[in-house]
DNA sequence: TTGGATGCAAACATTTTGCATTAGC
DNA sequence: GCTAATGCAAAATGTTTGCATCCAA
């Protein structure tokens, strides 16, 4: 499913073979890769993409709302294609698998107007932690 | 305030200067200074501290449970002493200053056993995003 | 006295930048 | 052809490590 190379294109979005194979290994559930994770997936396809490339891209397709980025460990900063449908993320402290979890509620609600120290809030990031079953 | 100090000497903990400093550092609300900034604030009083020695009594604080590592920005992680009293973070995007907020509820239990995929979930962090009264 | 803490410098990891070259539209 | 995207290499930023020296208990 090529949800998102099909949505930049109908975006204008100038298409590169660079662009085209970093949009493919953002695409699918679950994915949370780091920049070096991505640009080693498509050197396997594209050998010549270089870093920077990888790392212009990326942070376009933050720019454009099509990918989140989340921090999970204070390392590297990882990448969330599915920006579109609103989740929160499960994430192992043995493994760092990470998973996309969607719970109930709404945790901007919890925040009461007097607590918020006359913020303008505008979302909410939510990182379970926990031990997957592999390493439980 | 030195809450925090007395409470690493009840522990046992060795005290040199240098540790002293960076806990007199970290001692206060709303606290969520960057390893550099630790460094920097502790060198006014000690100019020979090293950022290594900074580095490694951060990790022995969190280690100790008694300062938590926030990561808000994808960049420097950040030291939190208000370790003791759960709380969430609020964040300016604009100028990313950070403060502790209280939210109602338990977001724990929003997280139904159906979504979390075998997970033993031990905790969670909440951050919400916005702007501050000054960046508004 | 003695094991642990420190300072220094170098290594390491991640991300950004400048600039000449290349290629999509 | 024009403009934007790319690749490369260097620099900036954040963190860790090895090791000789120093100092709190």
């Amino acid at each position: 499913m090529s949800d998102l190379l099909e949505r930049l294109r109908e975006r204008g979005w100038r298409m590169t073979s660079q662009r085209r194979v970093v949009a493919e290994v953002l695409d699918g559930d679950h994915v949370h890769y780091t920049a070096d994770e991505v640009h080693a997936r498509a050197a396997l396809r594209l050998p010549e993409i270089s870093r920077a490339t990888v790392y212009n891209t990326l942070g376009e397709l933050v720019a454009l709302g099509e990918v989140t980025e989340v921090c999970t460990d204070g390392r590297a900063r990882r990448y969330d294609p599915n920006a579109h449908r609103p989740h929160q993320h499960l994430v192992c402290s043995g493994c760092g698998t990470i998973r996309d979890v969607h719970p109930l509620g709404d945790p901007l609600a919890d925040l009461p107007a007097a607590g918020r120290f006359g913020f303008t809030v505008s979302g909410v990031e939510v990182t379970y932690r926990g031990l997957c079953p592999a390493c439980a």
